[in-house]
RNA sequence: GGGCCUGUAGCUCAGGUGGUUAGAGCGCUACACUGAUAAUGUAGAGGUCCGUGGUUCGAGUCCACGCAGGCCCA
């Protein structure tokens, strides 16, 4: 019986499936993790994805990333439990079910009831659940599907408000206002995802002003700044200038009423507001309504010095007039001047920089008071001044006998056209005008013009959106800033720069996180107050709401629980029928928002085990994790999350080690969409190539933080040349290895040692690779390690010891030599089958299965096996330069053989090749491999040519490095004197180690060391170098060598001839000759024993004529032979 | 508009700390091998190192400014 499995062709999908059977059928990954009970955790966190759609080719991508690492660390001796999980919760989600119903948002309560809604999106979350299943298993991603954490289940949830409530306690919970975009047509605030809806931004034309704020304390002076929102201009609280940029001040007269004035703007912006052609004309002959309005710069300054600068309201509302520090000057980082004036107009309600930048600088903001007292901004939710300002403004148009398409009433100033005036009408006007002109005609505007620029628009209504402060949660992270990005630089991130720069950036410019969102299906947000916001109450835990539920009861203010207390939901709408009761007896209701779906898969860690509930110590052993792998487009998203809540509550990072990984785009670098059909199914792709070549392409093509272009030839590439070079190995190995019966068997191996030397020396190879592997694997660079991998096998392993080495394997009885070449080659598949084991699991179980199925207490798996490491010892440093030398120089031999004045192939024997050597470590290194070159290319003998010998010429270069350091801006003349040197001078140089050069009249001493000597040419030979190696070839064909020559093609011819006869390897043949001339004869009988041992011939028959010969072709000749079996 | 990444042969990618002639695989061309054979080996051709400036004796490499593509955020 054979004890290797030989294959005529491999199905590398098969081996996939069925693979992938026998690991379910004999549980091996239960095993590969329950074997490493109470060995040291090695713990990974899974980012859930979300199962409402099909994966795509990406997700093997960053599956096969979370996957090896992991399987890597098994080898090594860890335990590591890596469970699955689902994101459930959010938006896609949301719209997913609102699409398949053909329903809005406004329809949720009406149309449909939310426990329906919500219903239906529980249902649709996990639509895909199988697929995602089916993709894991089959591209080998190992994690636990049976038991994976989901966020929407009800003790994921509970553990979600223990940390908000542990949020909560520390008094890093508040409710404020954030500015969001906001539609006044369909009253609704608008997600970024709605925003960048395409045709949401539309370029269109807005009035712009540069309005004109006049300083306090100093006559006629105005700062410029400049709006494409006029209707913010009253609630204007602030300038913010850049303190670095340059500003002037300037002496001129104002555009509409001609009065003179200073003006301050920044100066590179003067060419937008000033024509060049009044320059020259001098203030005082300006006479009031000329065209050209004259200007001078009569000061200057930079922003910082403009910083404090008191103005006058532009519209002096007394009702929305403020204290100090508001209508000064501020600073502001993001001031530009590349439109405007160099000056940023700041209304705290209606811009969400204006609003941090006032926050940040204690500047109040333009608000009014409502009747219950909250602060409102003077714009209501219709998108309408309030009549605040519209009674200033009706005032204004009267004063001002402004006219306008209709009679405005102290209600109707709509800051856009929300009313849909018709605006062709050419009395047309809109708030924005009617404020434009009232601040032209009093001295408050330098410049009114129309502005195109793109703005947004609201998908369902077609009207601009409006910034808007709405009211939200938030969890205040600057609280925890520096301890974040302190945390963050003790982890190792992959590809660094997205740990400083990305990552590190972000925490830096940290602004508080907004955790509400309005929505239905998702975390419900667990405080409760009462309606005036006096009392309210976090609830932590399920046990918590019970008995608050309890205490509500009993004061009579809800009949019996809507919770149900067999099956609980926490979702709306049951939370929000809980009604609770506070301290002093009042009736509180849960605040209606849902919760950011970040803060779920930010919360795994805990929320994943029900912590602290139960799996108290699970969680503790497996926290942090040692290594987590996402998109880096998680940055702001997951990494974030999870980063913020571990250092807020638990002052510790939340992962070590992490990969972000870029995107997966198709061949041609564009971005993969099912819409423009360039979307690469992973299934059928898994089909075609099997999870192998898929996985190994993906992680040796490129680093994976690297988007990868990919493209199905390069899986073909991988496929062919990596695992089609190993099967070759691997088939070769079983072939002579059944044949001879060879089973290994390490206590009865040849030590290492006595060994030939081409297998210590691809042992040595192997170590090598091993220790690389392992370096590798260490600092997250899967990319290396499988390059290297690959490397070895197909160039070291394949193309040179087995092309070596063959004849062994095949060649006579088992002998000590023979089985030391099986052991070897037996070895190397073996530890390949280890190393390459995280990265293409399938393949290389099956080659492991292969080669241990007649192996005594061989592991069910190469996943359950413990790591190998190098062995130092193994490893023969100079055997490894010696096998190098062999390689370059049979290359540098073939290389001449090949050149057309020469022309000799491989077959013909030629008498020698000259090496020259400078020194005697090289020699003794070449020596050492001088047999292996000798066969690879066919020669009798390698001679040497050393110091002592006349024929050597040397040539010399000078050492850049050293020289350059030494002599600087010399080098150019001494590197152009070094270059004209003869033997004299280098023989100058070897003799006594340095050597004088005269440079433009000074002397400059170079030592030896400073230049590199090397021999490159022997007179009168074909040479060829590379990197300091020079070959000589004797192509002196002597008689004897000829007759080598034609006997070796005689034996190639009749090999081939056994090949057409369809002999076996084993089968003995006659050889029946016709005489030819003499040189002919003489070789057939003077190698007539080399030909029959070759062929196996048991006789050679030189004849005068052969009956039913071919006529075989020698190129030079024609020779008829007979074979026929013995 | 801001932050970050990428740009090297037809394609996919390597190219510590600057050093004379920039490498590999695929593809292409030619040759060889024919006992690994639907395999394999060898050689050759192929380059504006995205551009422009700068630093330096010397820049693919360092700096600045751009260009192109991408991601994230405004």
């Amino acid at each position: 019986m054979k004890k290797y499995q030989e294959f005529k062709q491999v199905d590398y999908p098969g081996i996939g499936d069925s693979v992938l059977q026998y690991w379910k059928e004999n549980k091996i990954f239960e095993k590969s993790v329950s074997q490493r009970d109470g060995a040291e955790t090695f713990t990974f966190f899974e980012g859930p994805p979300s199962a409402n759609g099909t994966p795509g080719i990406h997700h093997v991508m960053a599956r096969t990333l979370k996957d090896i690492f992991c399987r890597y660390k098994t080898l090594q001796g860890f335990q590591v439990k890596r469970k699955g999980g689902w994101d459930t919760h959010g938006l896609p989600v949301e719209l997913q079910v609102e699409k398949e119903l053909g329903i809005t948002k406004e329809d949720i309560g009406k149309k449909i009831t939310v426990e329906e809604y919500n219903r239906k999106c529980r249902e649709t979350v996990m639509r895909f659940k199988n697929e995602w299943d089916d993709l894991t298993e089959k591209i080998g991603y190992w994690v636990d599907l049976d038991d994976p954490y989901i966020t929407f289940d009800a003790k994921y949830i509970e553990t979600l408000w223990y940390l908000l409530k542990k949020l909560y306690e520390k008094d890093l919970i508040y409710k404020g206002y954030t500015i969001q975009p906001y539609s006044p047509a369909a009253g609704t605030g608008l997600s970024s995802h709605e925003l960048n809806q395409p045709g949401s931004y539309r370029d269109v034309k807005d009035t712009s002003i540069t309005a004109q704020f006049k300083l306090k304390g100093e006559a006629n002076t105005y700062i410029l700044a400049w709006t494409t929102t006029p209707w913010t201009l009253p609630s204007n609280s602030a300038l913010a200038i850049g303190e670095k940029l340059d500003y002037v001040k300037v002496n001129t007269f104002n555009p509409y009423t001609f009065e003179p004035q200073h003006v301050i703007l920044a100066k590179s912006r003067m060419g937008a507001y000033f024509n060049p052609k009044a320059k020259e004309i001098a203030i005082a002959d300006y006479n009031p309504g000329d065209k050209l309005i004259p200007y001078e710069v009569v000061a200057e300054m930079k922003g910082v010095d403009l910083l404090g600068l008191q103005y006058e309201q532009l519209f002096p509302i007394a009702e929305l007039a403020l204290p100090s520090p508001a209508f000064t000057v501020i600073s502001g980082d993001y001031v530009t001047t590349e439109d405007g004036t160099g000056v940023v107009h700041l209304a705290k309600a209606f811009g969400a920089d204006d609003f941090r930048t006032l926050v940040q600088q204690n500047v109040p903001g333009v608000f009014v008071q409502d009747e219950k007292g909250n602060e409102i901004p003077v714009v209501d939710k219709q998108g309408k001044f309030l009549p605040v300002v519209g009674t200033y403004l009706v005032n204004k148009m009267k004063e001002h006998a402004i006219t306008a398409h209709k009679e405005f009433g102290v209600d109707d100033f709509y800051v856009k056209n929300y009313t849909g005036d018709d605006e062709s009408d050419k009395e047309y006007k809109n708030t924005d005008i009617i404020i434009s002109i009232i601040l032209k005609n009093e001295n408050k505007a330098f410049k009114v013009e129309k502005y195109e620029h793109s703005y947004p628009h609201c998908w369902r209504t077609d009207k601009p959106i409006l910034y808007y402060p709405l009211e939200s949660w938030f969890i205040k992270t600057t609280a925890y800033k520096d301890r974040m990005v302190e945390l963050n630089k003790t982890i190792n991130w992959k590809p660094e720069a997205t740990g400083t720069g990305r990552f590190g950036n972000w925490l830096e410019n940290l602004v508080d996180w907004n955790l509400s969102r309005s929505r239905f299906w998702g975390t419900p947000l667990p405080i409760w107050r009462t309606k005036d916001g006096s009392e309210e109450i976090c609830i932590g835990s399920i046990e918590e709401l019970k008995s608050e539920i309890k205490k509500a009861i009993a004061a009579g203010l809800m009949e019996s629980s809507p919770i149900n207390e067999e099956d609980i939901d926490l979702h709306r709408p049951y939370v929000d029928d809980v009604i609770l009761v506070s301290a002093s007896g009042a009736p509180m209701y849960r605040e209606p928002d849902l919760i950011d779906v970040w803060f779920d898969s930010g919360a795994m860690p805990y929320a994943q085990w029900h912590f602290p509930f139960e799996n108290e110590a699970v969680f503790k052993a497996n926290y942090p994790a040692d290594y987590i792998a996402e998109g880096v487009d998680q940055t702001r998203g997951w990494f974030f999350t999870l980063h913020a809540i571990a250092v807020m509550l638990f002052d510790s990072v939340s992962f070590k080690n992490v990969i972000a990984n870029g995107l997966v785009l198709d061949k041609n670098g564009n971005k993969m969409s099912k819409r423009l059909g360039n979307a690469v199914d992973p299934f059928k792709t898994l089909k075609e190539y099997g999870p192998d070549a898929l996985r190994w392409y993906m992680l040796s093509n490129a680093n994976p933080w690297d988007n990868l272009k990919f493209s199905l030839d390069g899986v073909a590439e991988v496929q062919r040349r990596f695992f089609g070079t190993l099967q070759n190995t691997y088939n070769f190995f079983a072939l002579y290895a059944n044949l001879d019966a060879f089973v290994y068997d390490k206590s009865k191996a040849v030590p290492v040692a006595q060994r030939a030397e081409l297998d210590q020396w691809i042992i040595s190879k192997l170590q090598t690779l091993i220790s690389e592997v392992e370096q590798a694997m260490d600092n997250y660079d899967a990319t290396k390690a499988t390059r290297a991998i690959m490397n070895f096998t197909v160039d070291q392993l394949s193309n040179w010891y087995v092309r070596l080495a063959r004849k062994r394997f095949w060649r006579g009885d088992m002998n000590a030599d023979k089985q030391a070449a099986y052991e070897t080659l037996y070895e190397c598949l073996m530890s390949l089958s280890q190393l390459m084991s995280s990265f293409a699991p399938f393949y290389a179980d099956w080659m492991y299965k292969n080669l241990t199925a007649s192996v005594d207490g061989a592991s069910e798996s190469v996943h359950l096996t413990n790591w190998t490491s190098a062995d130092q010892a193994l490893i023969n440093v100079d055997l490894e330069a010696s096998m190098d030398m062999a390689q370059r120089i049979s290359s540098l031999v073939h290389s001449l053989r090949k050149n057309p004045k020469i022309g000799i192939k491989v077959r013909q024997p030629l008498q020698r090749i000259l090496i020259p050597v400078l020194n005697e470590k090289v020699k003794t290194q070449i020596e050492h491999v001088e047999e292996l070159i000798k066969s690879e290319v066919n020669i009798k003998a390698v001679e040497y040519i050393d110091d002592a010998s006349d024929v050597l010429v040397k040539s010399v270069k000078p050492n850049l490095p050293l020289l350059g350091k030494k002599l600087g801006p010399k080098m150019r003349h001494v590197v152009a004197a070094i270059n004209t040197w003869g033997k004299e001078q280098i023989a100058e140089i070897e003799r006594n180690g340095e050597i004088t050069v005269p440079v433009e009249g000074e002397s400059v001493v170079l030592l030896l060391e400073e230049v590199l000597i090397s021999s490159q040419d022997i007179p009168g030979w074909s040479v060829a170098t590379d990197q300091g190696l020079t070959v000589a070839l004797d192509v002196t064909l002597t008689q004897e060598l000829k007759q080598e020559g034609i006997a070796r093609d005689l034996v190639n011819r009749i090999q081939n001839l056994r090949k057409d006869m369809g002999l076996e390897v084993q089968d003995k043949i006659q050889i029946e000759i016709a005489e030819q001339e003499d040189l002919v004869n003489a070789a057939f009988q003077n190698f007539g024993d080399y030909i029959k041992t070759e062929t196996q011939a048991l006789a050679l028959i030189m004849k005068a004529t052969v009956a039913d010969a071919t006529v075989l072709d020698m190129d030079d000749f024609e020779l008829s032979v007979k074979v026929t079996k013995a």
